[in-house]
DNA sequence: ATCAATGATCTACAATAATGCATCAAAAAA
DNA sequence: TTTTTTGATGCATTATTGTAGATCATTGAT
């Protein structure tokens, strides 16, 4: 049953995308978490009933589509996903940015958050992978630490290696794979929502 | 559980205009044809592999549609089945004139048969609802058996009668319905098989 | 260090899907 | 007219989902 396994991992996904976790979601769709976990791991063959519920609950919908409209589809579902996921890297990317700003104000003239700053703005104009979105999270959350004052500054060295390790593996990775289709969601610009 | 209606709707549809019987299809896809019967009353609950299975068989796959991407599939979905029933339906009538034809070729002079050639050709300039499919077929099949002289010339007037209701019905309708989404189904040209 | 959160796993039970026949009533075909 | 087809319904059985807890192991936070 791939098509199952299929819809078991969308579902994962986008429970995901959308930073719920598996007890959240069973409050949101009255599906038990335990149930949940199994239906995410594909050892349950749900009902419509359960699969529409949870879909609900994750701002999806069911259905059925002719096999000629299929790649017309796919295509909208993919481009939609994509632009919900550029737009929150687009404001996860502004935060770290206004937080280095910040402390580059706090701490004015050491070098380090100086070059940090560079590095950082750089990395703004790199496209990143998707799967970046939490390093990035967790690197604004750090700097907001630094802000204030509730960590040393000598950690300052760690968060610049791990900017320096995300760019690094972005450039790494556009050298080897295909001209990126994250380059082109992450580049579109406004918010066109419907 | 409107939803779970919909799909179950949405299967006997497809079904139907595919012109498929119950027990075919539960050959096609390996679901017991009292077990589809109750599927498509929506007396069942589903598990997702049947339904799955169920629409392999009536070409079409299930997909999670996020909820932006909505309107744009749900349109998709609607124009590739209009496309089908518009191209099925021009074939239809294509078969009942080449009917009409051959047998007014058949039975040169008869004035019954000129006036049903006519009346069909003018059926052919409007816009017919999609449920006057079936009908279409059965006239052209009973012309065939005009043809090889299998009836009586007799029922001539039947068939007439037949092509003159679907007239009146078709104009009936059109007053009494908004502009409609079947006039411009019906008028698409080509083919545009993608 | 402790505590909280997370996903995975277990238990027992009730409800229901799914299956494979058979049959019926109505409609369609011969 | 009879026969065939069609969709609906019934039956008995098996397997599975779904539920509501509880708990575990791991990870992250404090």
């Amino acid at each position: 049953m791939n098509a199952v396994i299929d819809i078991s991992k969308s579902l994962k996904r986008a429970r995901e995308a959308k930073g719920l976790s598996q007890r959240t979601l069973a409050d949101l769709s009255g599906v038990p978490q335990s149930h949940i976990s199994k239906i995410e791991s594909g050892g349950v063959d749900l009902r419509i009933s359960s699969l529409v519920e949870i879909a609900l609950a994750l701002d999806m919908e069911l259905k059925l589509v002719p096999r000629k409209g299929l790649s017309a589809v796919n295509s909208i579902i993919r481009s939609t996903q994509a632009k919900a996921q550029s737009k929150s890297m687009l404001d996860v990317m502004a935060k770290l940015q206004r937080a280095a700003d910040q402390l580059n104000t706090a701490l004015a003239g050491d070098r380090g958050v100086a070059q940090l700053r560079s590095r950082i703005n750089e990395l703004s104009r790199i496209s990143l992978p998707p799967e970046s979105e939490g390093k990035l999270k967790a690197l604004a959350k750090q700097l907001q630490k630094l802000i204030t004052g509730k960590t040393e500054v000598s950690s300052l060295q760690t968060v610049l290696e791990e900017v320096n390790r995300l760019r690094n593996e972005a450039v790494h990775q556009r050298d080897s794979e295909p001209e990126g289709r994250w380059r082109s969601a992450y580049s579109l610009d406004g918010d066109d929502d419907a």
